[in-house]
DNA sequence: TTGTAAGCGTTATCAA
DNA sequence: TTGATAACGCTTACAA
């Protein structure tokens, strides 16, 4: 096994003091190119890492940010949250930064694990996702001064602080103007009921769309239901049997999608469907479907991040909203 | 914003040494008993938590473990590590560890990625997924004396370190045994190329189940393809248009278990089929598949890490071998 | 431009 | 049984 390096390795190597070695790392302009080269030049020979351990007790930095797994939901949306971590992961290192891993089934519990996560491994900053389960963590957070940035809007009050998200209304809009354009008038939506900002957010994508059509959304075709895919093909097989039958379906998410085409090949008609996340389920089915641009909504969360971290403190939280893609397929 | 809580300000509290307070929590045995109250009760009052980093130093543990994300596979199969990693985290948390991620895309980088953690946060041990890549890894780690565990079985030489794995070998004869009491008798197979340990051991499930019941594994129903769900599509088509068709297909993977149900509904035939992993997708379209014990798998690899890191060096590598069990739906 | 000294919070060693 | 001292590897302040 290799020896230890530590900064008073290099120094000898170098033939300079344990300082000259940190200068060179943390405040290179001070130190003369001559000696600046000869300790690059130490450090790679040497293959010398600084330790953060010792690093974080002298600077109270961590260079660590913590999300939280969650155990995958029932449906098939499991795998957003993967690519997402993934891409958290990559961005992260390419600024320096690791990720870190913990669980939680509630706010409370969640706030239990920061206030661990905080004591213990002096964390510098949560990126928190799903924030729709209320604000306890967002105000605990702030009252601390921790920096942290959610993935998802606070639909209560947007400005407060810093965010990533993905235009769902955008996404729908996308979604619903493709089949206007394959000459689609009848279009319904099936959705989540009101109340969740996500959900809500997406509907108005189909509204808008539909008027920017000169078409009024039919009361009728605007239908909520829990997220499940029985939920869905139970809602669409009621829609499809109606008098005055949709001929193409918005879903809110792949998993209502996934029971409308099942509802919809049951019946044998040919109604158009799409849905929501590009989940595998959707490019294993063919289902055309509006895809999150996880990685670059990674990115962006640690750009947010960083720059409160690394930089003065940023002046006013700063907000990110992404363009969603329709990845089309076989459904519409 | 609360004061930083030190072994300090405790042992300020209970009027002891700051050494004291340190043995209460690392050998409470050396503290009597009146003494230890005091501290216990000094250290809830004040809710402090042992700085890591500061223990680190001394202790030259981290208290960390590491493991890989890898971008979503071309598959469905994302969120098996998915489900895996939310069971690491919760296992390593209650015994005392958290959960570090990183990224690599091939041998190479993940080494350097191990250098890199090693020396700059002190890992304590590695859980390594897809044993399929090579030996690269479990050398570099063995070589450095780097404790790890590893999901999946070393193909070449099973002994050699800590491993757990589920088998595979059993899930499939369990689909087959199921297809078998359904009165099926040709029942054929679909995976993947030869070579690939988990592949080939999934394919000897169906061998060996067929025997059991005295049915020689007929030749032409034993297919190979890569892993895809087109893939899967295509041979299953032309398994179905052979002379004598199978009434069931065991599949080595939920990818190719959809491919074969689209070919089994474009044809029209009634024939069963059976998935491999349990995966969302499997879920949502009614697939009878094999399901792995992700978070025992899980949190066997916890205990076998924290075996070695905690206690005194275990004296030979143990491995764990768990049973998938089967999930039926609707298509077997 | 470079070097010296101190200290971050913890635990191991050893003395009381 | 308890307490003082030193050390882990690093960076900030200050002196040369």
């Amino acid at each position: 096994m290799a020896e230890k390096v530590t900064i008073a390795t290099v120094a000898r190597q170098a033939r300079v003091s344990r300082q000259t070695v940190s200068n060179v790392i943390n405040s290179p302009h001070l130190v003369r190119q001559e000696t600046r080269d000869r300790v690059q030049a130490a450090i790679t020979a040497l293959g010398y890492r600084a330790n953060q351990a010792a690093r974080q007790m002298r600077t109270g930095r961590s260079r660590l940010i913590a999300v939280r797994i969650e155990p995958t939901r029932d449906g098939i949306n499991g795998s957003v949250l993967d690519r997402f971590l993934h891409g958290l992961t990559e961005s992260a290192e390419v600024a320096g930064y690791r990720l870190m891993l913990y669980t939680a089934t509630d706010d409370t519990s969640e706030i239990g694990a920061f206030d661990d996560l905080l004591a213990a491994y002096d964390l510098d900053a949560f990126v928190l996702t799903g924030t729709d389960h209320g604000d306890a963590r967002t105000a605990w957070l702030t009252e601390r001064d921790v920096p942290f940035v959610t993935f998802g809007r606070p639909w209560d009050s947007p400005e407060r602080y810093c965010w990533v998200d993905v235009d769902g209304a955008s996404g729908t809009a996308q979604a619903t103007r493709r089949l206007l354009a394959t000459g689609h008038r009848r279009i319904g939506y099936l959705g989540w009921p009101a109340g969740s900002g996500v959900g809500d957010d997406r509907r108005v994508g189909w509204l808008t769309a539909l008027r920017e059509a000169g078409i009024e959304p039919p009361p009728d075709l605007d239908r909520q239901t829990p997220d499940g895919i029985e939920d869905g093909e139970a809602v669409a097989r009621d829609l499809l049997r109606a008098a005055d039958p949709p001929t193409a379906l918005v879903c809110a998410s792949d998993s209502l999608a996934l029971g409308a085409l099942q509802a919809v090949r049951t019946l044998d008609r040919a109604v158009a469907v799409t849905g929501f996340d590009d989940t595998p389920v959707a490019r294993a089915v063919g289902l055309t479907s509006v895809s999150q641009p996880l990685p670059q909504a990674a990115a962006h969360c640690v750009r947010l991040l960083t720059t409160v971290l690394d930089g003065s403190r940023a002046a006013t939280p700063a907000h990110v909203l992404l363009q969603p893609s329709l990845v089309l397929r076989q459904t519409a």
